[in-house]
DNA sequence: CGGTGTCTTGAATACCATCAAGTCTTGTGG
DNA sequence: CCACAAGACTTGATGGTATTCAAGACACCG
């Protein structure tokens, strides 16, 4: 399944398009369907779903919110995308990959100067929120709120691990916690297959290099003694897990 | 100035020596200070104080919470402290350094299973809250509410930086922004002496070590260079900034 | 006074980065 | 359809940064 480059560029989708968040299989979380029905116990009205607000962004396609965007919530609908900070050198560090359902930081609920920038691995579809909207909405609705509440702390405790990982791990114990990390996250989206332990995999090498902390050659050679040993098998951007207690044994979980 | 391990070990405080955190001059962002005024414009109560809430750690000590202590919100009031893991083969890594007016995590705010734990530096006094009683107050009083969610941001954001040290820059940069961290946020809350550049140091070694992800000897090797080179001088449990440009230079901040 | 804990410094080693060459694929234009 | 260029990946060689091991200095304390 794989996600090809469109010619549109950020552009808000024509309404008849969306499918409202309801319908979104891969959204596990489902942040949206919360604030649909937010709006709904609000407003009385089934209707409201913002459907103007989902946006394309193209794959490799960097954006940055803060300044002229930064009214705005967004939730990745669909694709795969990475939060990214760019050191004065020039060299990368992935904060977070970012997955269907995921808020692409929790920091632009709370604080209207938050900055962010995101890079798109793959086509990414995402949902943007109005920030006031979505506040007044969710301190409406307990039960939404304490859903946004809980992503974030799941969030802090991703970064909190990835903390741990960059400064006490190997490389081989972080390529393999990487990739059990996003397996048990796709799983819980029903984003993997069960039986067969494959799923999408649109990582570059670069890619794994920037969310590990290490060189992209160095990852290569990680990944070549994982294949080697029959640990998964890696190509044509998916991944196959092929001996689920060997990568947990070397992923130290 | 040196705190020196005193006999008491985690047990409340008899109210009568409690001053209550409007007169606990370090506590720079003022959250117990918001919490006071929520109460008194909530229950229109001044003497609403929770002085049995006063809690001392010493030195070295550590405090796991969760599970037991599940329902609870400490806020450091003096002293500092380490938000540690552990890892399984023995090795830890500081997720943050906790000073005077930190929340220990905005976790326990949100997630009454939330696990933490807290390493003493120096003798910690610190303030618990009850979950439910702050969460209740906090949504009464929007104010202090944001004032909360903004540590909680800014919780988060030296998360990332911390991510982007670890996993892209070197001991002596990983070093350097520590300490120029460090030095920031205690001038924040004016506990750093601003003609003389010098502040309390409580870190040993191996807290360096395990807040940068570098080993104790490797620390040991840099601070030598750093001392060697005028750059900062440190011991007797403070450092004092003798060049601030070449350390922020080297901080690349 | 020996014991313990912290720090320092040097030597040997491990891990990973960098450099470089080569393969394979993909896309482009002749 | 083929030639060519560009990009992603692999693999080996070399070197640098940080770890580990080890020994010694120093302060503190019972």
């Amino acid at each position: 399944m794989k996600t090809r480059p469109s010619a549109a560029t950020d552009e808000p989708i024509p309404p008849h398009v969306v499918l409202g968040c309801a319908a979104c299989a891969a959204c596990q979380p489902r942040l949206c369907e919360a604030v649909a029905r937010a709006a709904q116990s609000l407003l009385q009205n089934v209707a409201v779903e913002l459907p103007q607000s989902v946006h394309l962004i193209t794959a490799k396609r960097v954006v940055h919110w803060g300044e002229d965007l930064h009214d705005v919530v967004p939730v990745i609908c669909e694709g795969w995308g990475a939060s990214v900070t760019t050191l004065s050198d020039g060299s990368r560090q992935i904060l977070s990959i970012l997955l269907p359902g995921d808020m692409v930081s929790m920091a632009f609920l709370f604080d209207a100067d938050a900055e962010c920038t995101v890079e798109a691995i793959t086509d990414v579809r995402y949902r943007a929120f109005s920030r006031n909207d979505l506040k007044a909405r969710l301190l409406a609705d307990a039960d939404s709120f304490a859903k946004f509440l809980n992503a974030s702390v799941e969030e802090k405790g991703r970064a909190d691990q990835l903390i741990a990982d960059l400064g006490r791990r190997t490389a081989e114990e972080r390529i393999a916690r990487l990739i059990f990390n996003l397996k048990s996250r796709l799983r819980r989206r029903g984003m993997l297959q069960t039986e067969t332990l494959e799923m999408d995999f649109p990582l570059r090498r670069h890619h794994i290099a920037d969310a590990t902390g290490l060189s992209p050659v160095h990852v290569s050679k990680v990944l070549s003694t994982l294949r080697q040993s029959g640990v998964v098998r890696i190509g044509d951007g998916s991944l196959r897990v092929l001996d689920r207690e060997r990568l947990r044994h070397i992923a130290l979980m």
